[in-house]
RNA sequence: GGGCGCUUAGCUCAGUUGGUUCAGAGCACUUGGUUUACACCCAAGGGGUCGGGGGUUCGAAUCCCUCAGCGCCCACCA
């Protein structure tokens, strides 16, 4: 035989990755038939390929290979996203690497250096998908810096401004002193971290009496413009109308009443810095203090600081708590704990800062997006993140849009040179000038006005994704997003549930009212077998095009799937891919068997294949619809458990053992050309997670159509599943008498039994599992056999063993266990409510259990009285 | 502080409206096996008072209350 023993997956994957390469075969133009369609959550263009990469487009991959099998036009739409802040923040670095800092470069040479860099190490990730199987439409791939979706993005913020939903204001924000841009509420993550609350004396003007103020930023003295007490608080009632002067500052600053000041806190006086803090902000706002912004943009101490000019902030800190100790102004410190804010790119201290920024108003638009999920338009899986969304979604918060950043879609508006009050948003220059004389009857040139210097927030042109792949912006009623908008499912972790998801729902009711798609399938995190969260920092993570290596594709993909069930965090565990590289084995050497088998072309088929071939296709169209039905839940993994085990265990271990002919025989056509039918139907069902041994082995299987195809399924007839069951359980119980009684599975054993359950074809089935004779008999008892219950009916089993004393004890065992429960079930059916209150189906269960362990208890009794 | 979820075999997890098939699966483990597809294999087997306690019911892994432990999300106080 000249087909390999061991599967060698390397060889086979490359080969049909050129092929599927070479024919476009995964290529979707509208046409007549159902539309199935996937847009891939972008991946950072300059990204690799992680195990959470891995899992989440394997997932899309089955689901799009599954539509495509059943016939379906399945498009699944590739692309990268350009990643504004994390692929500058690579670039800055790079560029500092070389000495080149990013402050002395002009925007132009920036953007020269990140497109360089995008080509150099963009579109890597798109390979590594291709690696891995993934079955996308790759004519469509998309790059959120296209021209194309450019223009939609532009488009965008110009019909949102126009229609009142965009705003430009003045408010505390999120800044990164690191990146040196603002960043919107869910690009901050919360640490918890000790520090210390200092209790600072601030001297009472013409009086030598202190107000004592605790805070855990004595550095920021130099933005003070008041301190706040709660006008409730008894305290300080006295102080109406009273100056403090701020310590090393010297400042005057008045003292002002705010119930958000809590009484408890501190000594209940809050130190008020309107520049750094949003209650601080409003607190400064009601009483019209006066805001001092104390840092530059990269968080070093300002003119404002005095002595302390241009010292980071924390060094800042340190001498300060120096200095006021030193001269006796803390009066206390002590621990405590509090949530840091991080930037989630550069993981520096986030800074709230008073800025001038662009803002969505989100409240209305939440609204259809709230109402689509909660009557289930879309369907989340698992249903727990719909809650989240609904919390999330009903306190929205204006979006702040812009970034001080250079790599993104630039702010599209035109601000008057020596007056940013005025301006108005367009396309380009040429169209910015005709806007300021319609808008303001100004007559300008292109000198007399300037361009928005931020860019847009990166999930400003990601929200829009599901659209702009079909140019469903700029050309709203095109073919294409008529024919696949809204799109089937999208895939993606709960990590960016509010990010991207709940922001393409919102986008698709506002620009389309229309849903995005029907089913949003949240992954979990993967994990190490340790449970922690895999990450670079822990080198815990396997890179997955090296395991592919180690496994193949299909290993590694049924590997991570094997224990992914939605929503839920996969501990992975390199041995799942060892289990996955078996499977492809055991499959393969299926083949091998088939492929060897000698052949009659004479002989019909005999009848442990017409069993097994009977059996086969019931039990085949029952699994088929439990696949399904696990499919339609989103139950992927279920699906693969279910197909696992068909393979495995149906396929191999009972059907091919029972069709394989025996030594120097051979098998019938028409059972061979039936075994090459089921065969052609399970690599059908296998293909979704093992695209590439699924397309193999169909090719080389040598059948006439060799296109794999999703299997129909007829209703199956539960009989012969149920007949077939018995006697399964039959051959496992001779198969134990055998092992029990150190019986060698070749020698011969005799089998009495009395019914009508068992036809020539399963007897001929049980003769060749378990190398036994079966003879009809009128309940042959003997004393030198054993007996075995399979539901009522008693198979003898003849033996020239004889029972010792251990069975003897154990059959007793047994004896009294079934007693004791005859008992329970005498009990319960005479209990006259039972009797009165559960339904018929119960009570004749009963009735049946309590029949079973009667004719139990006979047999054992009379095994018992045999040996005697 | 507000909200959501979880706790079932050694591990990872199923378990729909309480009742047939309910105490399950895969892996791991134990035992026995191989010249005739595959030791990347075959066969058989042992593992759980369903987190603790209480309640409703003829009947609870499933419903209610309570306690304990774990996880996630949101908000954030100087």
């Amino acid at each position: 035989m000249e087909i390999d023993k061991v599967y060698n997956p390397n060889e086979i994957e490359n080969k049909w990755l050129k092929k599927w390469d070479k024919e476009n075969l995964f290529k979707s133009v509208p046409d007549e038939r159902e539309a199935y369609t996937i847009v891939i959550p972008p991946p950072n263009v300059t990204g690799i390929l992680h195990m959470g990469h891995m899992l989440n487009n394997t997932i899309q991959d089955i689901l799009i290979r599954r539509a495509r099998l059943k016939g379906l036009n399945a498009c699944w739409v590739p692309g990268t996203d350009h990643a504004s802040i994390a692929t500058e923040a690579k670039v800055v670095k790079m560029l500092k690497e070389k000495g080149i800092k990013k402050s002395d470069i002009s925007r132009d040479e920036f953007l020269t250096y990140a497109w360089d860099w995008t080509e150099k190490h963009g579109g890597l990730i798109l390979n590594q998908l291709k690696r891995i199987g993934c079955s996308c439409d790759w004519d469509r791939t998309k790059f959120t810096l296209d021209s194309d979706l450019s223009e939609s993005v532009i488009d965008t913020f110009i019909k949102l401004f126009d229609e009142g939903y965009l705003y430009r204001d003045k408010k505390i924000v999120n800044w990164d002193p690191e990146a040196l841009t603002t960043l919107s509420n869910e690009e901050v993550i919360y640490k918890e971290e000790e520090t210390k609350l200092f209790y600072l004396k601030y001297q009472i003007v013409d009086s030598k009496d202190y107000l004592i103020v605790a805070t855990t930023r004595p550095e920021t003295i130099f933005g003070d413009t008041a301190v706040a007490v709660n006008p409730d608080d008894n305290r300080y009632k006295n102080l109406k109308n009273k100056k403090l002067i701020v310590p090393l500052v010297g400042r005057e600053v008045p003292i002002v009443f705010d119930s958000s000041v809590e009484i408890d806190f501190g000594t209940g006086c809050l130190k008020v810095t309107p520049a750094h803090s949003e209650k601080d902000f409003i607190i400064g706002k009601n009483n019209e203090l006066e805001i001092i912004d104390i840092f530059n943009d990269d968080a070093t101490i300002n003119h404002h600081g005095k002595k302390y000019q241009g010292l980071d902030r924390f060094e800042a800190k340190k001498q300060i708590v120096n200095d006021l100790t030193e001269q006796g102004l803390i009066s206390k410190t002590e621990s405590y704990t509090h949530n840091i804010a991080l930037s989630e790119r550069t993981n520096s201290v986030v800074e709230p800062k008073l800025s001038l920024q662009w803002f969505i108003k989100m409240k209305k638009i939440a609204e259809p997006a709230i109402d689509a999920v909660v009557s289930g338009d879309i369907k989340f899986y698992p249903k727990k993140y719909m809650n989240t969304y609904k919390n999330w979604m009903e306190n929205i918060r204006d979006w702040n849009i812009s970034r001080q950043l250079y790599w993104g879609h630039r702010i599209p508006v035109y601000y008057l040179k020596n007056d940013n009050s005025k301006f108005v948003v367009s396309k380009n220059v040429k169209d910015a000038l005709v806007k300021f004389k319609s808008k303001f009857n100004f007559e300008l040139t292109v000198d007399d006005v300037e361009q928005d210097n931020d860019v847009l927030d990166t999930w400003f042109s990601s929200w829009l994704w599901p659209i702009s792949v079909f140019d469903g912006i700029r050309n709203p009623s095109n073919d294409d997003i008529n024919y696949y908008y809204p799109t089937s499912d999208i895939v993606t972790g709960p990590d960016i549930l509010f990010f991207w998801i709940a922001r393409m729902i919102m986008s698709g009711y506002y620009f389309r009212d229309n849903k995005p798609f029907n089913n949003v399938y949240f992954t979990g995190l993967v994990r190490d077998k340790k449970g922690q969260k895999m990450s670079k920092q822990l080198g815990n993570s396997p890179d997955p095009i090296e395991l592919i290596k180690n496994y193949g594709a299909d290993g590694v993909r049924i590997g991570l799937l094997f224990s992914a069930p939605a929503g839920n965090d996969l501990l992975f565990d390199e041995k799942l891919c060892v289990q996955g590289k078996n499977f492809s084995n055991k499959i393969w050497n299926a083949f091998r068997l088939v492929k060897g088998f000698d052949i009659s072309t004479q002989k019909p088929p005999q009848s442990n294949e017409l069993a097994a071939v009977k059996w086969f296709n019931e039990n085949l169209n029952m699994k088929i619809i439990e696949i399904n039905n696990s499919y339609d839940n989103f139950k992927i993994s279920e699906a693969l458990m279910i197909t696992y085990k068909l393979v495995w265990d149906d396929f191999c271990s009972i059907f091919l053992e029972i069709i394989k002919p025996s030594y120097g025989d051979a098998i019938s056509l028409k059972t061979l050309n039936d075994t090459k039918v089921f065969f052609k139907k399970i690599l059908s069902l296998l293909e979704p997670f093992m695209p590439f041994i699924s397309n193999e082995l169909s090719e080389k299987l040598d059948i006439s159509n060799i296109k794999l195809e999703w299997p129909n399924s007829d209703v199956h007839d539960q009989k012969i599943i149920e007949n077939f069951n018995h006697i399964n359980e039959l051959i496992t119980k001779v198969r134990n008498f055998k092992k029990a009684n150190n019986i060698p599975f070749k020698e011969s054993i005799k089998l009495y039994f009395d019914n009508k359950i068992l036809d020539n074809e399963l007897i001929s089935v049980i003769k060749k599992l378990t190398n036994s004779e079966l003879i009809i008999s009128k309940n042959k008892e003997e004393d030198d056999l054993n007996s075995v219950l399979i539901g009522k009916y008693i198979y003898y089993i003849e033996s020239e063993k004889k029972l010792n004393h251990d069975d003897i004890s154990e059959i007793k065992d047994s004896l009294e266990y079934n007693i004791g429960f005859k008992k329970i079930l005498e009990k319960k059916l005479s209990n006259k409510r039972f009797i009165e209150n559960a339904p018929q189906a119960v009570i004749d269960n009963e009735m049946k259990k309590l029949d079973d362990v009667k004719s139990k208890i006979k047999i054992l009794e009379k095994k018992i009285s045999q040996l005697k």
